[in-house]
DNA sequence: CAGTGGTCTAGACCACTCT
DNA sequence: GAGTGGTCTAGACCACTGT
């Protein structure tokens, strides 16, 4: 038993949606009616609120009221990228998916000057301009992902890379007509609050996490043809990573 | 310029935080200073300042003070539990890592009743009885990882996976000997807050969300052999991989 | 319009840490 | 003992939503 009354609220809160009695979406109690229930006083109530909140149970919304926050999540395959292929497709019935129905995106396309991060892994000075696509992916007007990579301005030059429209044949198909055939990766992911700028670009509420999935790219000879940049909403998501041992056979299918 | 005062006073310590002038660890002005400083009420302060803690930012020692928190990482590499090739290990460079001095752990093994989430995976009815080692992995002192590993009773029957002790030569060799080669794995990765037992365990601060890794091992013949389900804390560590693309001849070494 | 959540104040008491 | 952050109250005004 906690021993701030705050705590007890947010406990007793925290069961019943874990318990099923207050489910996805359902609207909670006013906080007027909290107070009562309670009997503490409505900054206590909002403070227990405020909590549940920040552990990505419950949104507010002003005028309106306060609900329980959706669970269901978007698998994310990062192997899609270089088409390998997959070792388990039946271990995909283990995950709770959300349809993914009525995509669409935004592609803004041009010249930056290079973030730090991305110019480390890119290999270029920080402050070097660079080809990027900066993408915002959506599924039935909901932000998905943020999808930015970057390109060495001598790979992408002259090609449709540089062009602000959807690639039907694939961007590696492109780079691969140019000589600069993507045949590894590195990936690296890490966890994070979003900034306030990507808190806006994905309609992310509080309480909510992102994934941070840098993607490396490298040819054959051992250089960087792209680096990308995803930022994954934790609560729309799960990441997944299908692997087989070398030299089993079963890494040819 | 934001509206809210709490957001303008979280605005400015966020500004100071991100341009260095409020470095790792410093200590912050009283919150009875900051009230003077920015002519607004302690609540007003504090709420700000639970802000800028959910966002991971700072952390407040009750008596002490409130600090800026550190960005130190880990490096978390899942493919070395199958013994895969490295395709980059060049790339290991871009990250700023940390020193793994002084590591230890704690090791609870046993039968458990098994989880719905690993049951599902590993094959079995919820609410089976399945073999288990439950770790919780430190570096001088702070844990650094929770990693509970499922089995099914016959595959482990009679082995060292059922005492609780390190296993020098490592659980997949013992496997083997069992005849039940690991030869592939799904990966999923969940990104969450940490339940309240979670958030103990790892000693995890507010505004610390939490990577949750699930692995699950196959057999040649397609068997379930293991379920692992790791809990990363996000502050501390970040995710690696790294892909080849089939047939390149690379992924042979 | 009434009801909702968002913000803010002023003041109080507590447990804890450090000197 | 002085200083710190943690908790809590009572009351006020606001912007926004819905009817």
């Amino acid at each position: 038993m906690p021993a701030a009354k705050h705590e007890r609220v947010a406990a007793v809160l925290r069961a019943k949606i874990e318990n099923g009695e207050l489910d996805e979406d359902d609207k909670l109690p006013s906080e007027a009616d909290l107070t009562t229930e309670f009997d503490v006083s409505r900054t206590t109530v909002r403070q227990a609120l405020a909590g549940l909140v920040n552990e990505g149970l419950l949104r507010s919304e002003p005028g309106v009221g306060t609900f329980v926050r959706s669970r269901r999540r978007h698998v994310y395959r990062p192997q899609d990228d270089l088409g390998e292929t997959v070792a388990n497709p039946q271990a995909d019935h283990f995950i709770r998916t959300e349809a993914e129905h009525d995509p669409s995106q935004t592609i803004d396309v041009g010249p930056v000057t290079c973030p730090s991060v991305i110019a480390t892994r890119l290999g270029v000075e920080p402050g070097t301009v660079v080809a990027s696509r900066r993408r915002v992916r959506r599924f039935a007007g909901v932000p998905y992902s943020i999808n930015d990579s970057y390109y060495p301005r001598d790979v992408v030059q002259g090609t449709q890379i540089e062009e602000p429209l959807d690639i039907a044949r694939g961007v590696n198909t492109v780079l691969v007509e140019r000589g600069f055939e993507q045949v590894a990766a590195r990936d690296e992911i890490y966890i994070q609050m979003p900034s306030k700028d990507e808190a806006e670009r994905l309609a992310i509420l509080p309480g909510t996490a992102v994934a941070v999935h840098l993607v490396t790219g490298f040819t054959a000879e051992g250089r960087v043809v792209r680096v990308v940049r995803n930022v994954l909403p934790g609560d729309r998501h799960v990441i997944t990573f299908d692997r087989v041992k070398a030299g089993t056979g079963l890494d040819a299918g």
